[in-house]
DNA sequence: TGTACATCAGTGAACGCGCGTTCACTGATGTAC
DNA sequence: TGTACATCAGTGAACGCGCGTTCACTGATGTAC
């Protein structure tokens, strides 16, 4: 079985690859020689597909937003099923979510990137009632992102108290509590 | 002006030469050399204060715990201004807020870390108004928690809309339109 | 007050390592005629 | 259908660099007598 000298999908193998080792050690651990070890490849490949890591980087955030995106509209328009599709997404995806957290490793001026965190935010107004005026529906948008993604990222970094279980379900609960004051 | 060769406060020195490096760069670029050299102090000089970079990590975030702790108590037991200064604290020190958010950077087992942690833990209990059952205030507390640590988060990555301007004020309208349910 | 000695804080040379980057290359695929 | 050539995808050796770590050292401080 001699590994053929195309690999046919190096690119998508590699962002697999490379979300695996996020979500083991964290984006600043990410070597690119150690990625393509770990893809059985030449250390010379990724360079090929990604340029650099920024480059990786930036193809794996924008590859996250879309997913999230497509999570976040799946549940439009009741925002809290969106808070809890939120909540799911950075635990099932703690690796793109990782990277999309820190806009510092990606190239921020990347069309593809851009356009990805716009649909997002476009995706996130939909789940705001209806007639609520313009500086108001920002401030309850700003509310609810806050919330879920701060239950996430405390989730993440494993700051929540054990008994609190299933993840995404316990934020359901937290978010009932909570009221958008009319 | 021969430098002395004791330096006098080195271990002060270093730590708040790290909270400059982290709020510029990150935990991830942080070397011990570069710090040294900040410090205009041989490399090895820091090892003998902190061991490693880890124990360097953990001393900074038990400092900030501490830190923020104070700021939380001087605010209890009004839960809203509570998170108030939570997002403040972030946003003024976001060095120690950044490694605090890091448990993978610590030694998670350091007594003078667990300490702070709890204190932290235990003053932000202060702010639940009282007569809640346990469960209760358990999730109580766990949403105040997540909505300013996300809209922290969120600021200090950068990703609120730039008209959100002074960011712990912008918080404190945000914490008006939610209430705890009774 | 003076001296001897232990301890502490910081030095600087040396090491080995993994990394990113470059480069000339080779093997495979696709296209024109 | 066959051949020639361009393009693309991946290789592997080489480089220079900054890093963490070790170690024997030296200068300063504190303590006992």
């Amino acid at each position: 079985m001699a590994r053929p000298y195309h690999h046919g999908d190096l690119r998508a193998a590699l962002l697999s690859t490379a979300v695996e080792m996020i979500t083991e050690h964290g984006t600043a651990q990410l070597s690119l020689r150690e990625l393509a070890r770990r893809a059985g490849v030449s250390h010379a490949a990724p360079r090929h597909h990604f340029g650099d890591k920024p480059g990786l980087f930036t193809a794996l955030a924008a590859e996250g937003q879309q997913l999230l995106t497509a999570q976040l509209l799946a549940a439009a328009p009741d925002l809290r099923e969106m808070g809890v599709r939120y909540v799911e997404f950075a635990v099932r995806h703690p690796g793109h979510f990782e990277v999309m957290q820190r806009p510092e490793v990606c190239r921020a001026e990347d069309p593809d990137l851009r356009a990805a965190r716009a649909a997002t935010a476009r995706a996130l107004r939909a789940g705001l009632p209806g007639g609520l005026g313009e500086a108001e529906a920002d401030r309850a948008a700003l509310a609810a992102w806050s919330l879920a993604h701060g239950f996430a990222t405390l989730a993440l970094s494993g700051s929540l108290p054990s008994r609190v279980g299933d993840t995404a379900e316990a934020f359901r609960e937290i978010a009932d509590l909570l009221a958008v004051r009319r």
